[in-house]
DNA sequence: TTGAAAGCGCTACCAC
DNA sequence: GTGGTAGCGCTTTCAA
């Protein structure tokens, strides 16, 4: 059996109230009493149980943390930062892959509320915002990351997608290309849609068009459909000089597709990718990437959290960082002619 | 306020035990009740609270998975896939990457333990055994993953590390490379050991000789470690023409030391990596490596934890699943003098 | 077939 | 300073 508050109270000669007490450090114990209780419950080993004390006290130091896949390599990163500063404070975290189905988010969210966790982290897109209306009434500290949603009241904490879609276009603009395209994830996630759009106004601004099957989609194994309809695009008759990927994983595909089939990067077509992964220093030849600041989102993140559990209140409503250009050998000036 | 079991039960007229009957679809309700209930819990969209069931029923649907680092790729596919293996039974997973520090493994058991997890699973290394004692004691299912210890008494999953490192050492030594060195992880990782002590033998079966100095230890940040280590063995003026890693992220050191040096590979240098992560397949050239059945570890882990947890006994004491070598563009023949 | 009641381990309030 | 005690929300006998 596993000992227990009582049998710390036994031993010690005391009541389970002084216990608790010298467990939390509250009330007044005289220095004494507590040394000596203290090591009874070194002596005995005591842990108290979370389980219990979250039933009085309200608090099970647990987050969630809604990302679309733990083995993509940028969430992976979210969630290492996100899981060492919430460490820092004794928060546990809880991951959950939703792979970006509503039915997913809706299981784990509901999931999460019962298991009381004291707040939740979303980094995944939702269709449907209506599954997130029982969350929005249970009170839980929530928080986007990575993730705009309108009207939806939620802190946010973000990158610029938007500037970040800017630079890729301006840096393609810059070494001279005509001919873009983009590979995009499933439009129902934001970030998503707003790299997209800075990409596209920008090219507009500067008199180039985006044809709308130039925007190619991709929604589940992001390589794969990466390599697919990057392929496609490239075997358009009138191709492409530059591709510009929403993450990393697309431009993977793509680089991939590109090698089959002989194009030679970045002479050929140069390709930019987004989120400035581990997997941007590797590839060949390495990937020009839109760099997001993972770790810093993580610790915002978390802190946030922190700050509604004790103010019953967010303070900031959105914080947006900067998303900045690693340029590496995937993008270069069009072949000419 | 949260609807409790209470509210149901007010609601429906009954008594809370009878919902907590047809909540957990037990005892003999009249379908006209149970109906009637459903509905009721269904209105006021009410969901139990894991906390308090727990506190009595004594599950809390929570693993823990202790790994070095979530964001390395091979354990982020690995909690991926004890994520939805355990999704699966209705299992939630709390992630704690340990750094393969000692002091972190023992501070996120305690956690666990504290939290009541239903059962732990263990992917990292440790030095001092004695901080498993306390979990030991514990009764709490507990599972090596993709790691072995000696003497401990759990249940084990875990790849042929040896002969992984045996299928390394046969490829280069076909090959006919016959100067060969290692990059290795922290030796407190006992897979680490294993492929070395695998590589080694064969090599010694033919004949070859492994010098000490030409078995480089990395421990903390492993890429850029790797790539140091890497680079000293490269600028010895003998040098080894072969180089085998205990994982991806150390092949990619060697491999950017490599190219900084100046030194092509495979020509100059043949590089074969363990995990076979999505990296390998990235990387300039394409990473020879030894691949682990992730996917399948994950599962297994999870569904001997459940076992144990019918059955409070843990039936196989060890599943040893099969490497595989997947060969790429990373190692060829050496050059001739 | 249903309900009353005794906990599970802990916190917090209020007496002493 | 210290202890008694009423819950927290739920499960599980045991009676009715």
């Amino acid at each position: 059996m596993k000992t227990t508050i009582y049998d710390v109270a036994r031993e010690a000669g005391v009541s389970i109230a002084t216990v608790s007490q010298v467990i939390n450090g509250k009330g007044k114990i005289s220095e004494e009493r507590r040394q000596e209780i203290m090591q009874i419950m070194e002596r005995l080993s005591y842990q108290p149980s979370v389980i219990a004390s979250a039933l009085t006290g309200k608090k099970t130091y647990t987050l969630g943390l809604l990302i679309p896949d733990i083995s993509n390599p940028f969430f992976a990163e979210v969630a290492r930062s996100v899981e060492d500063q919430g460490n820092q404070h004794g928060y546990s975290l809880i991951i959950c892959s939703t792979d970006n189905k509503d039915e997913r988010v809706e299981r784990y969210l509901s999931l999460l509320q019962q298991k009381s966790v004291d707040g939740i982290i979303i980094g995944t897109g939702v269709e449907n915002k209506e599954i997130l209306n029982p969350l929005m009434e249970s009170s839980i500290p929530t928080i986007l990351i990575a993730r705009d949603m309108a009207g939806l009241d939620l802190q946010t904490v973000l990158v610029d997608d938007f500037a970040g879609g800017t630079m890729a276009a301006q840096h393609l603009l810059e070494l001279g290309h005509q001919a873009l395209a983009v590979l995009a994830e499933d439009p129902k996630v934001s970030s998503s849609r707003e790299r997209i759009r800075g990409f596209k106004e920008t090219l507009v601004g500067s008199g180039i068009d985006l044809p709308g099957h130039w925007v190619q989609t991709c929604k589940d194994d992001l390589v794969k459909e990466g390599k697919l309809k990057a392929k496609a695009l490239l075997q358009q008759t009138q191709r492409p000089t530059a591709l510009f990927c929403c993450n990393d994983l697309l431009a993977i595909g793509a680089l991939q597709a590109a090698k089959e089939l002989g194009v030679k990067v970045p002479r050929d077509l140069s390709i930019v990718g987004f989120d400035n992964t581990i997997l941007a220093t590797v590839t060949d030849p390495p990937l020009t990437s839109v760099s997001q600041p993972t770790e810093s989102m993580g610790k915002l993140a978390v802190d946030l959290i922190i700050e509604q559990l004790k103010t019953k209140v967010g303070s900031t409503p959105r914080r947006v960082l900067s998303p900045e250009l690693c340029i590496r050998g995937s993008s270069a000036k069009p072949q000419q002619g």
